[in-house]
DNA sequence: CTGTTAGCGCCTTCAG
DNA sequence: CTGAAGGCGCTAACAG
């Protein structure tokens, strides 16, 4: 491996010269940054990253933790915040960790943390975190981190969250809906419990109660699609129009709507292109993934520079309406 | 930040005697190793594995290249890759760079070089790579690397292939069924040409053919469900059975039979959990991505350590039977 | 078995 | 504007 040292050599300079043209530094001739330029040049050399961050330089990296329930529904969400992260911290020039929940689960939060470290992890991001990760949860009242929750309202001095307003998406999805549509009775497919985004999709659905006089039915489907399709095979009482919690179960409810034979107008929640595979146009609502991972992590790069405390970051959504032909390429 | 040299002061040692005690080296007394251990815990020392590797004869890093085509039916599968991989690599203590090939198909190789070296990656698995990515291609030629492809045969001394028999595993699949079903006519839905997975399953489909001596409709659908809609309407030559090179295909031809009110047998390819919405019991091939991932990541590291020249693995398929309400969760 | 002493490859004062 | 020298935190011979 050819060094700094070898550049300098051959160029004719001492090392530190060499040093103040690679990072761009000032006070240095133009004269002497061609010859440097030249050398390094023609001995191909390339700064080593590690000897670089060593030598303080270092912004330190910062980890990426995906929660890897396999779900086909979900891995295409996660695949869009992995991407969006990794491009950013590119952009950014923050080395990334990637690392599944399932990896640390089992791990006692000191562990983890000494793992962390000892990877010069400053800061993390979370994606789709549960109520029940507590080792998780408790990480993140620690300290030693700046970290950004994804999906979940959990802020404080060390720690931002990025999300989009999912009472507001939940409200919009259905009010839009009832513009069209004459719905008295709702039936609500909600996701797991543990889920912190449902908090909010129920609180929308809450407000659409009490402003349009309808009646929610509250069904949980824990975001299966078989579920679902149970819930609307069983369910007695009479009902308009369904609203799901996820695009997942509003397909499962579609189904089984059509194998009753009865029409019902249903829509959907988070845009994923898998409702293409319901077989008919469907209202949901879409998040952008991408931006919202890249949001968090320039929010984490921001907690680490900066002395900015953590704090909330509400990304806009859009209703849409998704139909089979145009998703499927 | 505290350091070996702190441990070794309040230990009353020397660094290097914590240096061993900490890689867990022979020849120190389990008295000083106590002693040692005692200080590292009292002042919560967590070793700098940037130094480490400065200072070690590094492995080196690897990467992980992610082929993201943004088909929600891949994603499954690139997750599975990506979390097998990740696995291992903890596992055999590889630091590990996650890259997209979105992020460096604009790049010259040369530039790709400079920033794989930059951040000291020493070698690199490829998954999903299709033909026409010819900076990639020109990579795995080069030596600088030691590199895994993961679904592509490409073998030189600095790289090894990881995959599944894919002629086998499509004549299997077809064998299985033709033990139940008559078939002289088989409609095969191709994927796109510039797959090298699907060399392999046109061979396979041509042994039937030879063996079995039944007749091959191929025909492009390109992966896509859509097209594969459109192949079962257009196609007027009559057929016995479908064979189709991927799941999503198999599920387009299987929805558009239905439509069309006409049943035939229909097969499919990769065993993700989206045949569960097929909405029918179907047989396909499955592949274990998360095993693949693991081989691919233990076989560059063989690479890097020893002096084995690239080679050939060749992992088991399956050959299953997913319905609906299996894969459902 | 333990301590001393060089580096790893680079950055960064601090003199010249 | 340039060069010499001292680390960053740790590992790895080499002496004791």
């Amino acid at each position: 491996m050819i060094g700094i040292k070898d550049v300098a050599k051959r160029a004719g300079v001492a090392v530190s010269t060499v040093s103040k043209v690679v990072n761009d530094y000032p006070n240095v001739s133009e004269a002497t940054k061609k010859k440097v330029n030249k050398a390094i040049r023609e001995l191909g050399f390339v700064p080593n990253a590690v000897a670089q961050a060593l030598s303080s330089k270092q912004p330190g990296r910062i980890a990426l933790i995906m929660n890897d329930t396999t779900q086909s529904a979900v891995d295409e969400i996660d695949m869009q915040y992995l991407a969006g992260a990794l491009v950013k911290a590119r952009e950014l020039n923050l080395d990334v960790v990637t690392l599944f929940v399932s990896m640390i689960r089992n791990k006692s939060i000191d562990e983890i943390i000494t793992y962390l470290r000892s990877q010069n992890v400053r800061g993390f991001v979370v994606f789709g975190l549960s109520k029940d990760e507590d080792t998780m949860l408790e990480l993140l009242k620690t300290t030693t981190f700046k970290k950004v929750v994804v999906d979940a309202p959990l802020v404080n001095d060390s720690t931002s969250t990025v999300w989009v307003d999912q009472c507001a998406a939940q409200y919009d999805v259905v009010a839009k809906m009832l513009e069209t549509v004459q719905a008295h009775r709702i039936l609500y497919l909600a996701g797991k419990e543990n889920s912190f985004v449902m908090d909010g999709r129920l609180a929308g659905m809450n407000r659409i109660a009490e402003e349009r006089g309808c009646e929610i039915l509250v069904r949980r489907a824990d975001f299966s699609e078989k579920k679902a399709r149970e819930v609307i095979f069983n369910e007695k009482e009479s009902y308009d129009m369904v609203v799901s919690a996820s695009d997942l179960m509003a397909i499962g409810a579609m189904r089984a709507l059509t194998e009753m034979d009865v029409f019902k107008h249903v829509c959907g929640f988070d845009g994923i292109s898998l409702m293409g595979y319901a077989g008919k146009q469907m209202t949901t609502v879409r998040q952008d993934f991408k931006k919202i991972a890249e949001t968090a992590v320039g929010e984490l790069a921001a907690l680490l520079e900066g002395n900015n405390k953590g704090r909330e970051i509400v990304l806009p959504h859009e209703i849409v309406r998704m139909e089979y032909l145009d998703v499927i390429s």
